[in-house]
DNA sequence: AAGTGGTCTAGACCACTAT
DNA sequence: TAGTGGTCTAGACCACTTC
């Protein structure tokens, strides 16, 4: 595992960003793309694989015809929906110095909701793992994650400390492709309250999800609850047909 | 305006798309990429770029080596948070049949919020319009968009009914390029419950957005709030990087 | 008219999966 | 080993913006 280099496209973009991040262009313009495929010695079809990637996370923006330019607002979005994979990242991104507990960690006969989002049977066991993020020691975030007791190769879960899809790769050989998430407004229950430090009926976030693997199998179901007021999610939503 | 005809890549992916929607692929096996080229009569990378879009809008996933699949839970998939720019067509894909109530249609001083998104200053002036979206009768979407005044190409505002990027379009010559969108859960206030038609202190969903046109300016900002009971946004969100 | 990004082609080679 | 998707190249032409 872990064997990747990263292809020339991404070494391209990462090369690009750099120099966005460094304000190394005159006036937020970006060169030509056959002018930067000149100059990095690949062709213009790598240039633009690349260019489309920081287009699409908001980095630059492009105009036919006119050309490539930074795109200095979509640079500030923090805590972005469509990057996150790992609370702690989210929470370090912030400028937070994040930590973690595990509040739960056991195998568990699997629950309605459950079974239907993973397609286990009644009867079917998971391995529930209950989290609380923290910042400076004040909780933001709750997550309950299960995954299918089979996919389990053996019984250490010594490092169920990891984020879920690192745990996923390291221990399961599954590798998280994406999730479908649905977000859902609460207020928070007695038993949420309490472990997030708020008032029982507090407003907050939860997003509802099943994370599917490189065979588009689900592999995860996962249900997070967050603190509105020290964390808050942006998206970018970019027109596609029309 | 309105002169474009689709491109090679769009059509292919149309072609593709409905015959996975009529289930013409045994087993959900999608005839490899050099196989469709050849049939349509185009390059291995138009094929590509059309079943990319394909799989980024979750309706086919690919895997290496083995080939090209539908991706049947994905098709199931409605009120994507990405793909929504007109709530009546959030409603009529829910099966709804959409009415539209203008509230509000006046053009005030702009205050400190909006100005701050839009980039305008204190005694400019925006175009406010209030709108409550019904599915029979039934109040779901309440939205608040809001628009520099120095945009109205003239004073006929007798279309505001359109929606926001067709209005942007037809009378203000600026086509809508992306939103950036804050996600807030809340607990609706008087004013907002009364014109949803719930009790003071409901709990929905909410976003503040600013939307940016093709040379990336600001054109406009909008506040929405939504029936949780009624509408439920999903996303699909992948993995890019790492 | 010149310059820039957008689309499309034809072909090569690599990485991975299946058998 | 054969077949499939993933990456990369070199080049052509088009659509649009700018001057």
């Amino acid at each position: 595992m872990i064997t990747r280099n990263p292809s020339l496209t991404d070494q391209v973009k990462a090369h690009i960003k750099e120099q966005i991040v460094n304000d190394e262009f005159e006036d937020g313009r970006i060169p030509p793309e056959a002018a930067l495929a000149e100059d990095l010695g690949v062709s213009r079809t790598t240039i633009r694989d690349a260019l489309g990637k920081l287009e699409h996370e908001g980095a630059i923006f492009r105009k036919q015809g006119a050309g490539t330019f930074v795109n200095e607002a979509g640079l500030q979005i923090r805590s972005r929906l469509e990057e996150i994979w790992s609370y702690e990242q989210v929470l370090e991104d912030h400028g937070y110095t994040p930590s973690v507990q595990i509040l739960t960690d056991e195998i568990l006969t699997v629950n309605d909701d459950t079974g239907a989002a993973l397609g286990l049977v009644e009867g079917d066991e998971v391995l529930v793992v209950e989290k609380l993020f923290l910042e400076n020691d004040k909780p933001v975030v709750l997550t309950r994650n299960r995954i299918p007791a089979t996919l389990l190769a053996d019984d250490d879960r010594s490092h169920d400390d990891l984020p879920i899809y690192e745990f996923l790769e390291e221990y399961c050989d599954r590798r998280l492709s994406y999730y479908v998430s649905e977000i859902i407004p609460v207020a928070f229950n007695t038993d949420q309250a309490r472990k997030l430090g708020v008032k029982r009926g507090t407003v907050g976030l939860s997003f509802v999800e099943v994370g599917f693997d490189q065979d588009n199998e689900p592999v995860v179901h996962a249900t997070s609850y967050f603190r509105d007021d020290l964390l808050r999610f942006r998206m970018i939503r970019r027109r596609t047909g029309t």
